[in-house]
DNA sequence: CGACACGTTGAGTGCCTTCAAAGCTCGTGG
DNA sequence: CCACGAGCTTTGAAGGCACTCAACGTGTCG
């Protein structure tokens, strides 16, 4: 694993979907924390635990997870490289977070950033617009699940990692999580996501080589199924 | 909420609506704002608009509203007496804002906001704690979208309301947005509400005395509905 | 009182789910 | 190296929940 180290000259690996901010934080607080790993599956952290710990994602990926008394779970979001996670709680963690891969991650004492927030702006700043961009983020996840149909919800899916990944029409795309996860983060059953993929697949919207590499073949036709949910 | 979530962990007097903190701020910055009118129906703000104000609702309700370019529509969440609105974001507004009701709330210029968080340390934290308690109710009504079923969805729903007008068994419960804002923020139709208010009304879980009122009979009904729904 | 908006109820359909089984992939051990 | 098995994915068939379309009721305001 390439360690992905934010300071590549120009282009910054940007993350700009589901997304939290840029680089910058990264930059300045990476002298400030203590890098773990994690094995696929395992939890970082738990819904209800005290939180102590944010993270910052240096490679591999997560999922962020509710899960319900009677067994159903939801998934609230992905964390890939660059991103961070456990800002968003104060006292406790309300979501639990698990490894999707094997993950490497850099771990900061919340204390810390807490008393680095009061002390630099630019860091409060920085902080608040990552809060602001995750409940964006939310926002445009519950318009898919209030009112997108399982072929608009899969191509959604499909174009956020693909812009996140900065991938474009006849490249291969990055899928780290299985189908199930997939399945709970868009409020559908494993057998449909599946059934919607093959789908697009027959349809040359996509090629899927191998179960966690998907290639777009038309970028456009998968956003005009988006915008209408039109062609059968 | 789901509520469920909220309820029933434990005693923080979380706030249960789609709902920003209480009052501390305002009785802050009531001195600085101006108080301004809307009627029914009216825009407030719309989605794209520049953000030059946030408000705070004194009487009356607000949705905010998502509109697709196709024309389906999702509601965000709803803000009563005491919520504000507008904090969450930065250069243009994300949502649109209507009067649900005829509204009277405070308006606050954002220059003025970020001045004063700038310069007090309370109130950056309480604007802070506000965004974060909007992404924990994005996040629960995420929950919701994803695996609950209509009925668990329109029982979650009156049971936030309750808690929120601090109503308990017997008492009336007042219901300002219609049919069709409830389907909207639940993603479900505005039959589908109906039936299932029906069906609660048959299982005399709830009375409904007018269309802008519900008594809730029995709040553990209510419950256990949502904790489980099994009884078809 | 009449008109319009909103709400409720009914019948039928369709999308997604559920249940079931077969195919793939990869790690493990013989 | 290959057989084996576990876990994940894919496909098939049947059914149900919520949606669509349509008509009827109810409240509210002129």
């Amino acid at each position: 694993m390439h360690i992905q180290t934010a300071v590549r000259s120009r282009s910054a690996p940007t993350i700009p979907l589901a997304g939290l901010g840029r680089e910058p934080v990264g930059t300045t607080l990476q002298s400030i924390g203590s890098v773990c790993r994690f094995g696929r599956n395992q939890t970082i952290f738990s819904d209800g635990d005290e939180a102590t710990s944010s993270y910052k994602v240096i490679s591999g990926a997560v999922r962020l997870v509710k899960l319900m008394p009677d067994g159903r779970r939801h998934i609230a979001g992905f964390r890939l490289a660059g991103d961070i996670l456990g800002l968003e709680w104060t006292r406790e963690y309300a979501l639990t977070a698990e490894a999707v891969t094997d993950v490497t991650a850099v771990r900061y004492a919340r204390a810390l950033l807490e008393r680095l927030e009061e002390e630099r702006a630019e860091i409060r700043t920085q902080l608040t617009e990552r809060l602001r961009s995750d409940l964006r983020a939310a926002h445009d996840h519950l318009v898919s699940l209030g009112c997108q149909s399982a072929k608009e919800r899969v191509a959604s899916f499909l174009l956020m990692l693909a812009h996140r990944g900065e991938v474009t029409d006849g490249e291969a795309l990055d899928v780290p999580m299985g189908r199930q996860d997939i399945a709970d983060y868009l409020g559908l059953t494993i057998e449909t996501v599946c059934r919607t993929l093959s789908d697009l697949k027959d349809s040359s919207v996509i090629a899927i080589p191998n179960r966690h590499q998907i290639v777009i073949e038309s970028i456009d036709r998968l956003e005009s199924i988006v915008d209408a949910d039109s062609d059968p």
